[in-house]
DNA sequence: AAAGACACCTGTCCGC
DNA sequence: TGCGGACAGGTGTCTT
């Protein structure tokens, strides 16, 4: 579920509560996510949260020594409790903190994973090959144009990928398309430098609003308190099949890539 | 090397 | 009301 909105607002969500606090214990009740949890993520009980930071879709979780590597997969999310209740089916992680609060995971399909990263999180293999952050200077116009020279891949495909950019996922890509008047099927190296700037500036504008807003509420996103996002009521094409485009309204198409739904004006984006 | 298919897993919704 | 099928925010791995 989540995309990159949804993971920095978890983590603004999160940061008061783990930053500068002290974990007493770790309870995995189902280690089999994406990956195993490693028995080794013990080496946390002890360690003071140092950082809450966010790479792409992974939350890092800097301690005093080594580092937490958190990923959300399509279900994750986190709770902060007080006073937990009876963990549920879902609820397969609890970190708990010498203060007496508890950050718990629930994942309902798995898809998540936490691993035990070392002080130098970044350079976790899971992490290495990431390509720019969106939001970051690394990340332009140019950049996209520069990869994607000979590229026969679709541009929706193409933005979709890690090593080209992280965190745009199939709302954010969907959105971001539309924003800039291309065609989700055209190819890659089919797109002029002057476009794919366009492209990185509503990349960059489509995240930070969602951003803004607290995330995209979907069936079931909520940020760690368990408040929805607001940024739904604003998509553009996204899950709007058949109903009209908001600049044209002629009506939004879907069409599948990659296994994925893509939602589209067939007369706003060339 | 690039691109596409498939895999992981559970829940929800829709049509019959 | 029940049942089967399609679909859902991600991404690593395998095959062409």
């Amino acid at each position: 579920m989540p995309e990159l909105p949804e993971v920095e607002t978890t983590r603004l969500g999160l940061q008061p509560h783990a930053e500068g606090h002290v974990i007493a214990a770790v309870t995995v009740r189902q280690p089999q996510l994406r990956w195993p949890v490693p028995d080794a993520i013990g080496h946390a009980v002890d360690q003071e949260v140092t950082r809450l930071e966010r790479r792409g879709k992974w939350l890092i979780w800097r301690l005093s020594a080594g580092s937490l590597l958190w990923h959300l997969g399509m279900s994750g999310s986190f709770r902060v409790w007080h006073n937990p209740p009876a963990p549920g089916r879902h609820d397969h992680i609890d970190v708990i903190f010498d203060a007496g609060h508890v950050i718990r995971y629930t994942d309902p399909r798995r898809f998540g994973a936490l691993l035990l990263g070392g002080s130098d999180p970044l350079a976790h293999p899971r992490l290495a090959s990431l390509g720019p952050e969106p939001l970051g200077g690394d990340f332009s116009g140019q950049w996209l144009y520069r990869l994607g020279r000979g590229r026969r891949v679709a541009v929706k495909n193409f933005i979709m990928n890690a090593a080209v950019v992280v965190g745009v996922g199939n709302i954010y890509a969907c959105e971001a398309l539309f924003a800039a008047g291309i065609d989700p099927r055209r190819a890659a190296g089919r797109i002029s430098l002057q476009r794919y700037q366009r492209l990185a500036e509503q990349i960059k504008a489509t995240l930070g609003q969602a951003i803004e807003a607290g995330g995209t509420t979907l069936s079931d996103f909520t940020d760690s308190h368990g408040q929805p996002g607001y940024f739904a009521q604003k998509l553009s094409v996204y899950g709007r099949e058949g109903q009209p485009c908001r600049a044209c309204a002629r009506p939004v198409r879907r069409i599948v890539q990659g296994q994925r739904s893509t939602f589209f004006c067939p007369r706003c984006q060339r």
